[in-house]
RNA sequence: GGACCUGUGGUGCAGCUCGGAGUGCACGCCGCCCUGUCAAGGCGGAGGUCGCGGGUUCAAAUCCCGUCAGGUCCGCCA
């Protein structure tokens, strides 16, 4: 007989199992009490509550025992008299009576009412997470986390992949993401870092002959927290070797599938892609969502040698916005101001109405310009047509924006549209002092065929990195990495990074490479927003136990603290005046 | 660093435009009643520095300025 798991020395079932117990059975169960309702001096009903869901227990009206009250409760299993039965509960066809009742804690009335039905301000959670953490919403999304990183495990185990712990006390690299910074004691001045990820790690690991690497991995990055980012995030970081983009993608899409069906019962039957320049052109960003339409439309065209000022640019773009004819004219000024801010000139908008086009620049248009404007994307009467003239990018982007904030359903709606993105530019335009920005990594190897344009058109060359996207958020990227020494050494020339620099930021990744660096590829998504999208959270706080504020603040242990005065001397730092 | 939104008994909200007594609603809490409830019900009660500071005014939750906290976004996130 196998061993009856959910059993311990002070329980021998779970509160939803009890449902399948033998009626008039005695059994022993542990929780809190969720609700008492009382009738009178001798009958009460205590909702108990354990991690498996609810059961109701009949007792005496002299049983003193309150809210939250932790208790042991033994009892017989006894079918609920005709009419009582509770379709809502997993155990509402049984209850628990002559209870023998056991307070394991008191309790005091929580600060806020643990019912899930009512919404609680997120700094009153937060303060008091260790309640929040009993209500049914954030123990599903945990359970959900943790199934979904199990059977990552499992995929990554399947396709002979390693597990190994990299460090998290890191030498500094300055370069990328700002990083978290731990002052040494016994090294006074010297300094740790905490990883933004365990790229380098990882890449050394290649070099030690692992050949498949993986790990569930903390990453921590000192930047202004979002609704999709905290300081300390998790990853599923993995790097292989012998591999090509194509190994990459179909290890990883294997996991995340694997993952999808964990989450949600259905497996995905694939991950379809497309190239950034693509994304770009259609969708004005990088992370398309594709649960909707509303692509960006060309006009540059017709407007080529147009005698309207406004649109006298390179590129002339344009989206559908449908039934957007009934938005209000501060509701437009309010869509021009957002356009404004992302950089754009201005933005046209049109009305499709019976008359034709409604909009202060309707008159100046020829009558083909009207004729297209009035034919975007297939647009209707009742329709609205948003216009940007300008750089080509700029213009992709600022209608990319645009198509986000108008048209993208709630995180918890529509299919999951996972879609890989390809051919990411290698370089990132420019910095202050000239030098070209590394889009990805300055690891990451150009595309075969562009190798020439490094020293000729650098903006030109393609990387051959990859971006993983669910629903209009990035999940994660990777690349293929540099392996040779004199390929290395062109991107540097090419980032403006002198032998010198590179030897003391890298020296100890460039000096393992010196002794038979396979040629090797990897990839890392983030676990926190994976879970999100499958548990329809619009923020990874709601997956995450101990989440921090935009500002950085644990509400709950008042982090960060100062520390104390010895501290402070053990590891000879001096804090310096406010302001100064 | 910047923009916008929010802050009112323990919780959620209304009151704020157009200044006039801490006014209202729901939940929770405490007490009493109630033998089949399940967001139980009935009666009664306690509970407030209207985030904080300043200003305007005879008078400020309400108007103005500053500040703090939380949120969303821009910058930032190789």
């Amino acid at each position: 007989m196998s061993r009856n798991f959910e059993a311990t020395s002070l329980r021998d079932s779970l509160c939803a199992s009890v449902a399948s117990a033998e009626i008039g059975s005695r059994v022993t169960v542990c929780g809190w009490v969720a609700k008492r309702r009382e009738h009178g001096e001798h009958l009460a009903f205590l909702d108990l509550r354990d991690r498996s869901g609810v059961l109701q227990a009949v007792v005496d009206g002299s049983v003193d025992v309150r809210n939250e009250y932790v208790v042991r409760i033994t009892g017989t299993v006894s079918p609920r008299p005709e009419g009582t039965i509770n379709d809502r509960l997993v155990t509402g066809s049984i209850e628990l009576t002559e209870c023998v009742v056991e307070v394991l804690a008191t309790a005091e009335a929580p600060p806020f009412q643990l019912d899930d039905r009512i919404d609680i301000d997120e700094q009153v959670r937060l303060r008091h997470r260790f309640l929040d953490l009993r209500r049914v919403a954030l123990q599903d999304n945990l359970r959900l986390r943790a199934k979904v990183n199990r059977s990552l495990r499992a995929a990554m185990d399947e396709q002979g992949f390693c597990e190994v712990e990299t460090p998290l006390l890191w030498a500094p690299t300055p370069e990328g993401a700002r990083e978290f910074v731990v002052p040494s004691r016994l090294h006074p001045g010297e300094f740790y870092v905490l990883p933004q990820s365990p790229q380098i790690a990882k890449q050394l690991l290649m070099v030690g002959g692992f050949d498949r690497y993986y790990q569930i991995a903390r990453c921590l990055r000192d930047e202004d927290l979002r609704a999709d980012r905290q300081f300390e995030f998790t990853q599923l970081d993995l790097e292989a070797s012998f591999v090509s983009q194509e190994d990459i993608l179909a290890f990883v899409s294997h996991a995340v599938l694997n993952a999808a069906e964990a989450a949600t019962g259905v497996r995905p039957e694939s991950i379809s892609s497309m190239t950034w320049a693509e994304a770009l052109d259609h969708y004005g960003t990088d992370k398309p969502d594709l649960r909707f339409e509303m692509t960006l439309q060309d006009l540059s065209a017709v407007f080529a040698t147009t005698e309207v000022k406004a649109f006298g640019a390179p590129t002339v773009k344009a989206i559908k916005v449908s039934e957007g004819a009934a938005f209000t004219r501060s509701r437009l000024d309010q869509l021009t101001e957002q356009a404004k801010a992302l950089g754009a000139k201005g933005l046209a908008w049109f009305r499709i109405t019976p008359e034709g086009l409604d909009s202060p620049l309707a008159r100046f248009l020829s009558g083909e310009e009207a004729a297209a404007v009035a034919n975007v994307d297939g647009a209707q009467v009742g329709d609205l047509v948003l216009v940007v003239a300008d750089e080509y990018v700029l213009a992709c982007r600022v209608l990319g924006a645009l198509r986000v904030a108008l048209g993208s359903p709630p995180v918890s709606q529509g299919p999951h549209c996972y879609l890989w993105v390809t051919e990411f530019p290698m370089f990132d335009g420019v910095d202050d002092e000239g030098h070209l920005m590394a889009a990805h990594h300055p690891f990451t190897m150009p595309h075969a065929d562009d190798l020439d344009l490094i020293e000729t058109d650098p903006l030109k060359v393609r990387s051959q990195a990859y971006d993983l996207v669910l629903n209009g958020w990035e999940l994660g990227s990777g690349s293929v990495r540099i392996h040779r020494a004199d390929i290395q050494s062109r991107v540097f020339k090419a980032l403006g990074v002198t032998d010198e620099e590179a030897q003391s930021r890298f020296g100890f990744l460039l000096g393992a490479f010196k002794y038979g660096a396979p040629p090797h590829a990897g990839f890392a998504f983030g676990i926190d927003r994976l879970v999100a999208i499958f548990a329809g959270e619009e923020n990874i706080r709601e997956v995450i136990a101990f989440p921090k504020t935009q500002s950085g603040s644990d509400l709950m242990t008042g982090a960060p603290k100062s520390i104390t005065e010895r501290q402070i001397r053990e590891l000879r730092i001096k804090i310096s005046p406010k302001g100064s």
